[in-house]
DNA sequence: CGAGGTCTTGAAGACGATCAACAAACGTGG
DNA sequence: CCACGTTTGTTGATCGTCTTCAAGACCTCG
């Protein structure tokens, strides 16, 4: 089980710059010293294949994990099987700030691409807390841009059609991805299997085939396996009744 | 629009104890200079009628709420009317923690019974995460359970059947009620109509009103308008499928 | 007592689920 | 590089849940 496991604790010696980073600054000014508290966490890193685990429900974290590349998914099962995918987690998510806090996981975080993940002990964490009390409430806020995520998904999956929805969901993608630069242009990558946006839509894997084919119909959207070509922003943000503020886009004191 | 606002900041000096305190004491324990800090937060207090709205979608709060009497939700429109709650608080619920941090908000908060709401200001939270981290990271965990009852409603809606979706409702009723001694027995008041049980569930007021008729036809509860009374918690909870985890009902440092 | 809100019921129809089968794409080993 | 097996995507047909529309009963409160 901990075979690919990198024992090593790291600094993060990423070729470019610490993925977190222009996650928060896009709300807030950083300090150097708070990117410096950042750059200096001890990371463990860690890959994964699509599919595959990375933290159980029910257990209980000493660690908290920051997607590095590709994404993640928090997901909830059934008694009969029924998966329901409750967030999607891109590059610079700290997911599981939540462990640090609840303590006993009460839904279980998985690869939903190939990806590569980087934990940070819960005390170090605990300590930025006691230390740093504005780079804390920047992580806060973190969690509660993630908290008004869901609420989005939340009215999408209660009162939003399968087309209205699938198409707030791209919407959202865009603007989750922009943010870290990880578009080009009107595209982006996204390799999800329709079973797996079924499950993030509350779908069933055929309808969610179909209302891909309707979106495709609609000229807005051109989705061909790993790669999402937004033909129109306006026309898909017109079907979505789109807007962006509960992604908390601007730039403020916290 | 001011006219029922109670102008003077007060201790609230409620006859019993502040509605905060067990509700955060459930999850740790508190010391008690934090005790004493919230109780000499500066609160002003108001009352709402049932329907009323109390903080609006796109503004910029400079307080936060906490619920003291009665029921409050959040609420998003679509544009062609239809209504999604996305959550429900109970008193002792900071409800509003979020504009605190996001800013602008991304939803309203309604009463949706007769309520009692206090208002207490940005700027005494910011002096909490400044001056006692501990009791900063006890608000902020009261965020993540928000976020993960959001999540029991996003799996609810999205993969459960309308009668198990109102089951879990009310075993999560039950529980969170319970925490804050609004229970009697197997009983708690729960003054909303079935057009507001349908927005919380994502379903139309004629299959809400089915649905409850179903409900009760299994003889697990008894829904008498304002009362709501378990006859068999087990039966209840199977049909839920419910697992309290995520409500993190347990005492530990945090 | 009347008026508006809330609850209840029936009937028809839409949206999405399920079942089943096949096609296409992908990955793996020979 | 091809053969093969497995996963993923696609299509058709049928079924069920939930929505919508409409109307009547009940309740509550001024």
């Amino acid at each position: 089980m901990n075979h690919k496991t990198t024992k090593t604790r790291t600094p993060l010696a990423t070729n470019g710059i610490h993925p977190l980073i222009p996650a928060l600054e896009r709300r807030d000014r950083l300090t150097a010293a708070e990117k410096q508290r950042i750059e200096t966490l001890p990371w463990r890193v860690r890959p994964y294949e699509g599919g595959r685990q990375i933290i159980a429900e029910g257990s209980r974290p000493i660690e908290s994990c920051l997607v590095l590349e590709g994404f993640t998914a928090r997901s909830q099962t059934l008694r009969d099987g029924q998966r329901q995918l409750t967030a999607v987690h891109v590059p610079g998510d700290f997911v599981d700030l939540h462990g640090f806090l609840i303590k006993v996981m009460d839904h279980s975080v998985v690869a939903i691409s190939r990806c590569k993940v980087g934990f940070v002990p819960h005390e170090s964490i605990r300590q930025i807390t006691e230390e740093m009390p504005h780079l804390a409430r920047l992580l806060w806020t973190s969690t509660i841009i993630d908290a008004a995520i869901q609420r989005a998904w939340i009215t999408s999956i209660g009162r939003r059609s399968a087309l209205m929805q699938l198409a707030h969901l791209i919407c959202e993608l865009f603007k989750r991805l922009q943010i870290v630069g990880l578009t080009t242009g009107n595209s982006f990558v996204f390799p999800v299997s329709q079973a797996e946006l079924g499950d993030m839509l509350g779908l069933s894997v055929v309808h969610t085939n179909r209302t891909l084919q309707e979106l495709r119909a609609t000229g807005t959207v051109n989705w061909q396996k790993p790669v999402v070509t937004i033909e129109s922003w306006e026309g898909l943000a017109e079907i979505a009744e789109f807007d962006p503020t509960y992604l908390s886009l601007h730039h403020e004191p916290r």
